[in-house]
DNA sequence: CGCCATTAGTTGTTTAAGCAACTAATATTG
DNA sequence: CAATATTAGTTGCTTAAACAACTAATGGCG
């Protein structure tokens, strides 16, 4: 059998290994949502991230953003820059501490954020639709609990 | 309300949002997990796939590894070379189709095989001790579900 | 106040990912 | 059995990610 010399040689079963199915299954949902606004406002993940971060909380720094989203600093700096450029983003800096930037969405960027926020919301709801109700809040629940 | 206006200008809330959820949290994961073979074996997390696979599955070609894996070809080439490089890997080409190669590990590669492949069990079972055993069941079942 | 530590953000460099174009081998079809 | 299509794998090129080193501003402490 398949335990038969285990201790020996263990094996290692990749399509039944949780951590790899999730990253699989995370990168297929991401790119899946992606190809959404990617195609049609030639946004990156990474910057659609930041676009949802200050729709949410607007006027707040790049530190905050980099806190909330886990983006790396560098890999931010970049992102903004370029978002900035199209004029999706607002910079101003803090008079009272001027390291400090704060950012907003711009009307463009905003426009652009009500277009797809309602997209982002029916992949979610397409993609859980798999799940009945109680499904639906025990995943979001075991999610939650790994984290 | 929240609902006051959602029409007009409805709003992400991007940390409730389950595939933003899911991206972190499997990166976050896939990080944690990397960082035991990353920093022994000098192994990405790439090159570990494929090595699992063909700890799996000995003798497939880089096709096939594609195929299970989801690692586009050109990346799959260039990791292939590489543990070629290293020794980790062994290649040789079908006698009957000379396109096809036939992949395994190496002794050197089995035996780096072998010794990852408990970690990541420990790992594993580490993140999902948050579980009970119906609960592992659960999200697992769930998992599959939305793939 | 002046020095050192910390914080916010930027820039440089290395490495990996993603896509398309390519080569070579085999399959298919007229 | 030639012409064309398909498949396996490689290579080139562009863009993004990761990490460290850096600049500039502020905070803390002697």
């Amino acid at each position: 059998m398949q335990e038969e010399d285990k201790t020996t040689a263990p094996v290692l079963q990749l399509e039944r290994y949780l951590p790899y199915r999730l990253s699989i299954l995370s990168n297929r949902i991401s790119n899946l949502i992606s190809a959404t606004y990617s195609s049609k406002f030639a946004l990156s993940i990474t910057e659609w991230r930041i676009m949802a971060v200050l729709g949410e909380y607007p006027d707040i720094s790049a530190d905050q953003v980099s806190n909330k989203t886990q983006i790396e600093k560098s890999i931010l700096s970049r992102a903004i820059n370029k978002l900035l450029q199209r004029q999706l983003l607002l910079r101003e800096f803090d008079a009272a501490d001027r390291r400090r930037s704060i950012l907003c969405l711009t009307a463009t960027g905003l426009s652009v954020y009500r277009e797809v926020v309602p997209v982002s919301y029916d992949y979610e709801e397409a993609l859980l639709n798999c799940f009945s109700d109680a499904e639906k809040e025990q995943f979001s629940e075991l999610i939650d609990r790994l984290y």
